[in-house]
RNA sequence: GCCCGGGUGGUGGAAUGGUAGACACGGAGGACUCAAAAUCCUUUGCUCGCGAGGGCGUGCGGGUUCGAAUCCCGCUCCGGGUACCA
């Protein structure tokens, strides 16, 4: 009986038939409930790779899960399709970006397809497409408009070994680029910007009301670092109305001030420095522009801090006092106002710096009396702090800002990490920036009438360190759409990661020609219900993605009441091979398809399910294969018991036999179902691995031909969303054509649940001893007779009574002698 | 440095206070076969013992509990994120 079938062609069989049916099409008007189940839309980059097959696993099990409970569930895909591979690849290889895209998106469509992954194709979007470009130019202006997009002088990594901009993934931790090696500077461009920052206190908040992984909700809130504060204004005394703004999370710590620092790029450095200290500060400062960002934030242990005097001095408010001011290279201007008081009794960074320069060091909360380090940011009482002492320190930041308030000299404040969104990118590959520069008029929107703005196809792709555009004169000029005078284009494209701020809601609504999608299927649809992707994109994408939401709605574009995007995130494991993340650039990549025509695309699906928790990460190793082998070896033996069973030869009937089945087969439905509600789709596949092994047994042991077939069904059933093909054959088979997939899932009859006996542990001084099959509702006393019976717990006991009885009745009895 | 994860057989992993190692891979032995493949059966944490049976065992050290892989405290090692953010 080793009737085996025959795989690619009973996949590509299922595949074609789902795809006809329109089974995993659904439209506005579908009665039945409505959700959304999203995998991360990729960057083409050629073939599918194991993490691609392990997210679109996981995508089309909930996809298909969801389906047979009776909802519709939309499931789009599309493909992220602009980006800097394809242009670099146009300017080693002549080819267009376009040609070179489109060839790897169909590479990497047909093996999504061969996956068995269901999908609305009809909804596909492309970011290249000039329709989805139409919409993100649609979308930029207003944004620009509304005053969310803006313009503004940014450093931007420049290599001039390669002459080009780079992103910040280009430039190496050491301060390199990555291609030619060279020293990375920076250099001031005029840039676009998104005004994320107006969102902070949102896109924080909200975190709360997510279920994402708390890891990446943690990331999310340091990205945007928001520090409670004041900020208060110190005064010079060298140069009388000049007033530096400090910044700082500790007003309380104010009478702890023994120097204040303003960074190297502050705009008073000019002012405060004497003319005595004048070549020493510029020397510094002419020392630390040739570091490279890295070696001015390391600092710690081997390296000391790094000012120098500038010469002046400010005053204290609290105290009056006159105080030292430096400048020095661990204070940012792109944090806070620039400027610092250090208080270097309760701020380590202020101590190393203090002790560098031999500065004094005031504490101003008491330790406790063990307290060994250095600065102290522990809780204590206020000391060292005039009318601030005695407090605790939560109190003494309330009264410092009243104090400060009351004077005029600060006020509280809040600061974020989070800086705007610089979206420029001087490239070619990208969505054009729909704006025209008029020297009357200024930055003036392309008019709506007028978009999509395209590139042209005939320009030269040169490694420069401006878009191909900027030297392309057919492009560049155009005129002013409010003045009618000559005008130049903007020659940047945007930021992939504005076309996938809003994909998730074209594919709502992808055929609109009116508006980038309707509020109604907006509404009808998001917020998506299960997103799936990659801990990769924990804080970009997702942040990215979750300002545009909320913007969009405040532009009335999508409904006021949605504030997320996505509800529920999980994000998968990554897969690695010998350590390393497995990639292309690495050269080490398993690639799936070999898999496709062998074991077939089931196999290598719930191999990904059954090798461990969906989260966690996967090491490549030689045994993959092996697994992989066994996950098709129980496939095909479910097939064999389900489609050709051996004959039974000395069939005896059994009754008991039947129904220990039976209750085996509904206690696996109901652990099966709790196991994809819970995502622990490795422990549902050994549930059902063990199923099938009792079906194997119970064909010996003389259960009746009914109850074998409800459990063989339900295997079938419970491992539709897993392997989808071969069980939709076996159930064709079985059930006379029927189509397994638009059955609703199988339900567990809880009768069957409850059983009469139960095995009950005995345990001598907590210790397993014994186990016993007794009656379900066995009372203490019972339970205690039994345990007697038992040699091993007399043994164990030692003839001694025992003292104290513990019992769980009836799963465990604990005998303490 | 700080913030998250994690450490269980030869391997992937299971067990969220109650039989540690489910399920699978690999190994060993056997059946079938001329032979092989496929399939099926038995066995497989370490250790003492001929055996019945016993002891040990979830990174290390303590603790709580009748009972701890699981909870608490202190270490250690590995992985990821982040970094002078005032």
């Amino acid at each position: 009986m080793s009737e085996t079938y025959n795989v690619a062609e009973v996949e590509l069989k299922w595949q074609k038939i789902w795809e006809e049916s329109g089974l995993y099409q659904v439209d506005l008007d579908d009665p039945r409930p409505k959700s959304y189940v999203l995998c991360m839309y990729p960057y083409p980059s050629g073939p599918a790779h194991q993490g691609h097959i392990k997210n679109y696993t996981f995508g089309d099990l909930n996809v298909r899960y969801r389906t047979m409970q009776g909802e519709a569930v939309l499931s789009p895909f599309g493909f992220d399709s602009f980006g800097l591979p394809a242009e670099n690849a146009a300017i080693k290889t002549k080819i267009h970006p376009r040609e070179f895209t489109e060839a790897r998106i169909a590479e990497l469509k047909s093996n999504v397809m061969r996956l068995g992954s269901v999908y609305d194709w009809r909804r596909e979007v492309r970011s290249h497409d000039p329709e989805y470009i139409k919409w993100s130019q649609f979308i930029f202006i207003k944004l620009f408009h509304a005053g969310l997009a803006y313009k503004a002088e940014a450093p931007v990594n420049w290599c001039p070994g390669c002459q080009t901009v780079l992103v910040n993934e280009q430039v190496l931790a050491d301060g390199t680029c990555e291609r030619s090696g060279d020293v990375v500077v920076k250099r001031n461009l005029s840039q676009w910007f998104f005004k994320i920052t107006d969102y902070a206190d949102e896109l924080l908040d909200r975190l709360d009301e997510l279920d994402w992984p708390e890891r990446v909700k943690t990331m999310q809130r340091n990205w945007i670092g928001r520090s409670v504060g004041a900020e208060m204004d110190l005064h010079v005394v060298e140069a009388p109305g000049e007033v530096i703004r400090v910044f700082t999370t500790r007003p309380d710590t104010a009478f702890g001030m023994t120097y204040a620092v303003i960074s190297p790029e502050h705009p008073l450095v000019p002012t405060v420095v004497t003319e005595k200290q004048k070549g020493e500060v510029d020397s510094f400062i002419e020392s630390i522009k040739n570091l490279s960002d890295l070696d001015r934030v390391s600092s710690s242990e081997t390296r000391p801090k790094r000012g120098v005097f500038t010469g002046s001095h400010v005053t204290n408010p609290f105290t009056g006092e006159s105080l030292p001011l430096y400048i020095a290279d661990y204070v940012l201007m792109t944090y806070g106002t620039g400027a610092i008081m250090a208080v270097p009794g309760e701020d380590q960074r202020d101590f190393d710096f203090a002790r560098e320069y031999g500065l004094p060091v005031i504490r101003t909360v008491a330790p406790p009396a063990d307290f060994t380090g250095e600065a102290y940011t522990g809780t204590g009482e206020k000391i060292n702090s005039g009318f601030l002492n005695g407090l605790s320190i939560a109190d003494a930041k309330a009264v410092a800002i009243d104090w400060l308030i009351q004077r005029g000299l600060g006020k509280a404040s809040i600061q974020y990490r989070l800086r705007d969104w610089l979206v420029s990118r001087q490239r070619y590959w990208g969505c054009p920036i729909p704006i025209l520069y008029c020297e009357d008029c200024g930055p003036v929107a392309v008019p709506f009438e007028d978009l999509p703005v395209l590139a042209p196809d005939d320009v030269e792709f040169l490694p420069t360190g401006e878009s191909p555009l900027a030297r392309h004169e057919g492009f560049l000029h155009s005129r002013c759409p409010t003045c009618g005078k000559p005008a130049t284009r903007e020659t940047d494209t945007m930021d992939t990661f504005v076309d996938s701020s809003w994909y998730f809601l074209r594919f709502c609504d992808p055929f609109s020609t009116e508006v980038p999608f309707s509020q109604e299927a907006v509404a009808a649809w998001m917020p998506v219900d299960q997103y799936i992707g990659g801990i990769e994109h924990a804080i970009l994408h997702l942040m990215y993605a979750r300002f545009f939401t909320k913007a969009l709605s405040d532009l009335g574009l999508v409904p006021a009441g949605l504030r997320e995007p996505f509800t529920r995130l999980f994000t998968q494991g990554m897969i690695r091979l010998s350590g390393s993340k497995m990639s292309k650039s690495k050269g080490n990549l398993i690639a799936p398809a070999q898999y496709f025509d062998t074991v077939g695309a089931d196999a290598l699906r719930l191999f990904h399910l059954f090798v461990g928790p969906p989260g966690d990460d996967f090491d490549w190793t030689g045994q993959a294969d092996e697994m992989i082998e066994g996950c098709a070896k129980f496939l095909q033996r479910v097939y064999r018991v389900a489609i050709t069973p051996e004959p039974r030869a000395a069939f005896i009937p059994d009754a008991g036999a039947s129904t220990a089945l039976r209750r085996a087969t509904h206690r696996t439905i109901e652990k099966v179902t709790a196991d994809y509600d819970r995502w622990a789709y490795n422990t549902a596949v050994a549930s059902l691995m063990t199923l099938t092994n009792q079906v194997y047994k119970s064909l010996q042991s003389g259960a009746d031909d009914s109850s074998i077939s409800e459990a063989v069904d339900a295997i079938i059933k419970l491992l539709a969303p897993m392997a989808p093909h071969i069980t939709a054959e076996m159930w064709s088979l079985r059930h006379r054509g029927e189509i397994l997939h638009a059955l609703s899932w199988p339900s567990v009859d809880a009768s069957l649940l409850v059983s009469a006996t139960e095995t009950m542990v005995i345990q001598v001084a907590g210790k397993f001893r014994e186990k016993v099959e007794v009656a379900a509702d066995i009372s203490e006393a019972e339970a205690l007779e039994v345990a007697f019976e038992s040699a091993k717990v007399r043994n164990a006991l030692g003839g001694v009574e025992p003292s104290k009885v513990v019992s769980r009745l009836p799963r465990l009895i604990n005998l303490i002698p």
